[in-house]
DNA sequence: TAGGTGATGTCAGTGTCTGACATCGCTTAA
DNA sequence: TTAAGCGATGTCAGACACTGACATCACCTA
């Protein structure tokens, strides 16, 4: 027998989900989510930096997604197309998890400091973009640029997405954004 | 003789700038902070709700500049145009303060807390550009995309005016970002 | 079989932030 | 003129987030 319960990180998430939509996240001490995890909360300190990470741990893997897409574009892709390329690959990742998003973004909205962290994480998401733009040969100027706009059609769309019924694409949200950008920008 | 001294909100901002500078955000506890303005820590979070947020007191006025001058465009100005005029406002206002707005801005950028409430900061501005949109009649994704490209692309000025030497013109960084979106959106 | 490794536990802090109540110059109304 | 109330501040106690130092002990490896 294992000296201890497997997967500690995830019954740490799992835990935290439960708790914050039950009870809100700030009616939800550490310590509550680490017993319920079977763990204690010195333990939860070691898997993630601070409470509000619990929630954004999965939120990395979009990373590699996104710069990978952009790397793999034709070289002659227009900078602002490898863009939209990259957020219909994560937009494919996310499609696959809509309701655990939806209880996610609850959770988040409800809590301007889960809103803040939100924040940053795309922010990391738009200096990954535009990092993999300029390793492509764009211009600095370019690649800001592209990937700002990117994360902030990104942000309408995932908006109108969640607020939408079931049958809403994320995709379909994105593409409605980059016309509406297409169309103002000209 | 007043029972206190005048503009305790003003000597917390002004200690805090300074301790952050001399010594760190990390480094510097909310009872310096208060003891420096002669106040006691529990009068700090009188004035402020968070110890970031004496930082950020000032950046409310940047709403109203904004709204006011999408709302004073002419009516028949496309929302991106709209939304560029009010940004320009905006910039005259920092433009006057590069200074202070330097050295604001070196102690934001190296605390990733900090860097989370600005772009919260950002975000709210984001919000009241694409609400004062909306009330000029445009559409709901028309106003979130328009809003939300124009702040992106004032990030992205903003962050090579400040790179840039002394000359640099907020501006003229602006304009050159949006320049830069109309050649990429073509 | 001895010793090292690594995830976890235990403990004692520091600092942020909040609620409840006290103080006392100043203003307002009788 | 005075009593009552207001409002900015102080005092105090405490919850909770987060950290550093050290202990534990199943498992692996030499």
């Amino acid at each position: 027998m294992a000296r201890w319960e497997p997967n500690a990180r995830g019954r740490l998430e799992d835990a935290a989900l439960d708790l914050f939509t039950e009870r809100g996240y700030d009616k939800t001490t550490i310590a509550e989510i680490a017993q319920r995890a079977g763990l204690t909360e010195r333990t939860f300190f070691r898997h993630f930096a601070d409470k509000r990470e619990v929630l954004f741990g999965a939120s990395n893997p979009l990373l590699g997604v996104l710069t990978d897409a952009v790397a793999a574009a034709p070289t002659d892709t227009p900078p602002l197309d490898a863009v939209a390329a990259a957020l219909d690959s994560a937009a494919a990742v996310l499609q696959e998890r809509r309701s655990y998003a939806r209880r996610r973004q609850a959770v988040i909205t409800a809590n301007e400091e889960l809103l803040e962290r939100e924040l940053v994480k795309l922010a990391v998401l738009a200096e990954g973009l535009a990092t993999a733009l300029r390793s492509r040969g764009a211009s600095a100027a370019e690649a800001a640029v592209a990937a700002e706009t990117g994360i902030a059609l990104f942000r309408a769309a995932y908006a109108s997405w969640l607020a939408a019924d079931d049958t809403a694409d994320l995709a379909e949200c994105l593409h409605s954004a980059f016309a509406t950008l297409r169309t103002l920008a000209r």
